[in-house]
RNA sequence: GGUGCCAUCGCCAAGUGGUAAGGCCGCAGCCUGCAAAGCUGCUAUCCCCAGUUCAAAUCUGGGUGGCACCUCCA
């Protein structure tokens, strides 16, 4: 297995802190909004990774945090007159509906800095003892940047740029530019927590770190997790900081591997909710199968720009359907298992930093020799058996074909169209059976007015989605 | 202004020193009553210039063009 670390910016072979177990730790959801196609990459991306860890024998903790405390949470229930929970709890809902529609999977743990407090206090008495913390006298905690030898160095910055740098907006009460809110306090109205430090927040970077360290750090490891995943853009601050809190309060680094995805750009452009081009996924999902929108945001690698358009998702669906047409043409038969030379072969590409492009044309070249086969004269039983087997891997490994393929291509149609369009093909079974051509053709028009097409097979004539 | 990433066929996209994967589109053919699906075949020398090397899309230097981070962001 080979991962590339980003912030060592080389291509590394994972070596686990632990034999044969991997921890992977994700920044997750603010819960405040609709997820866009950005939050679906990055889900998708540590999905995937996860995916083939296991493939690869790893025994995997892979924990995500839901974010849920936050101004923007806060501000959003102001506005809609609702409660903290009632937002969070909503957002939490549809996030995980979606994601079940990608066909990601629940992580192992999934901490919400709601239920986390006590472990975030912790973090901060640490900090504060240890010199690298300290109040203001307005009753801010802040880190404080400058005790730490080592901050920047995960992100390869320099202080001084930093400085010149520094928006005005900042406190005047912080020793140094750079430092960052470990605790804000609030002393208005609105809601705030109890700490040992006074009524306030918690600040942006310090619950990942301290999540880590309650759920997944190990006593005496040299680093809290193998693996540390996000958006690029967590890189600075978020990363830097996380680090900088973890290196400084405990005896240990934060994560041994650093992985950061690529971003979903629309028209060119980083959606963004300042730019007003953002993309939900909840929209995505009523147009197409949240499997078409899992095969098109995984096609492009991890870490490079993703340009999301419709004509690529339309290749993509194209794509997708390969695999369910040669499902469909093997569906009678039962799962089977066996290993191949081909599921060797794609784990293997899957298993160099997520190479997802030399894994799609390894199916694609199995469907296409699949097909050619089973397309000549024989039974051949043992590679339908193999091909089932090599079904189900792609199915394990990547998430794709695991719906039954005559519901996959009925995808949006409702039962009112699906009974006509069976109407219509018999009557145009007959005309053919009579010979009367005419008939048929006018009735396959009809058929396709519906944006289907259909194919006529041995197995009979079957209608599919466009 | 600082820092970093990227530039491969009409489109999407692998490959990072040994002579250009794959998909979509297109063209030709097989199959089909005709289609669709499936299959077969065909389709690029890698932004520009200079250099290193027996050998470069891949390394170095210089251009040009795009994007991102430096502020909440996946």
């Amino acid at each position: 297995m080979y991962i590339y670390d980003s912030t060592k910016k080389v291509k590394l072979q994972f070596i686990p802190l632990e034999e044969a177990k991997a921890s992977l730790y994700v920044c997750g959801p603010t819960v405040y909004d609709d997820a866009h196609l950005g939050h679906a990459k990055s889900a998708l991306v540590f999905d995937l990774l996860t995916r083939v860890l296991r493939a690869n024998g790893y025994e995997v903790t892979y924990a995500r945090n839901i974010t849920d405390i936050d101004d923007k949470i806060i501000a959003k229930a102001i506005i809609e007159k609702k409660t903290i929970h009632e937002i969070t709890d909503f957002y939490t809902d549809s996030f995980h509906n979606e994601m079940a529609k990608l066909g990601v999977k629940r992580p192992d743990i999934e901490p919400k800095a709601t239920e986390n407090l006590e472990a975030m206090y912790d973090l901060i008495q640490k900090l504060l003892d240890k010199g690298h913390a300290y109040e203001t006298k307005e009753g801010d905690v802040y880190f404080d940047t400058a005790s730490d030898k080592h901050y920047l160095t995960l992100s390869s910055r320099v202080q001084e740029d930093e400085d010149r740098q520094e928006r005005v907006t900042s406190s005047q009460l912080k020793k140094h530019q750079a430092d960052f809110a470990l605790w804000k306090s609030v002393k208005d109205d609105t809601i705030t927590y109890q700490s040992p430090f006074g009524a306030g927040r918690p600040g942006w970077h310090l619950e990942c770190s301290a999540m880590i360290e309650k759920h997944l750090a190990k006593p005496n490891a040299k680093f809290a997790v193998d693996i540390h995943g996000g958006g690029a853009d967590l890189l600075f601050p978020h990363h830097e900081n996380e680090a900088a809190q973890t290196r400084c309060a405990t005896n240990h680094s934060l994560a041994a591997y650093w992985m950061h995805n690529g971003f979903v750009n629309i028209d060119g452009r980083k959606m963004s909710k300042s730019l007003n081009n953002s993309f939900f996924l909840k929209d995505a999902l009523k147009e197409y199968d949240g499997e078409v929108l899992r095969y098109y945001l995984l096609s492009t690698h991890y870490r490079s720009n993703f340009n999301f358009n419709e004509e690529d998702l339309q290749t993509a669906k194209k794509r997708l359907d390969k695999i369910y047409r040669l499902k469909k043409r093997l569906f009678s038969l039962a799962t089977y298992e066996e290993r191949t030379e081909f599921q060797d072969a794609l784990l293997k590409a899957l298993s160099d930093d997520l190479n997802i492009s030399l894994a799609l044309a390894l199916i694609d070249a199995m469907l296409s020799k699949t097909n050619e086969i089973l397309d000549s004269a024989g039974k051949h039983k043992q590679l339908k058996k193999e091909t089932m087997a090599n079904l189900g891997f792609i199915e394990s490994i990547l998430g794709f074909g695991v719906k039954n393929p005559y519901d996959y291509f009925q995808f949006g149609v409702d039962e009112k169209t699906k009974a006509e369009l069976e109407r219509l093909i018999i009557l145009r079974k007959q005309a053919k059976k009579d010979k009367n051509f005419d008939l048929s053709d006018k009735l396959r028009d009809e058929i396709l007015s519906y944006d289907v097409q259909i194919m006529d097979t041995p197995q009979g004539t079957f209608w599919e989605k466009v």
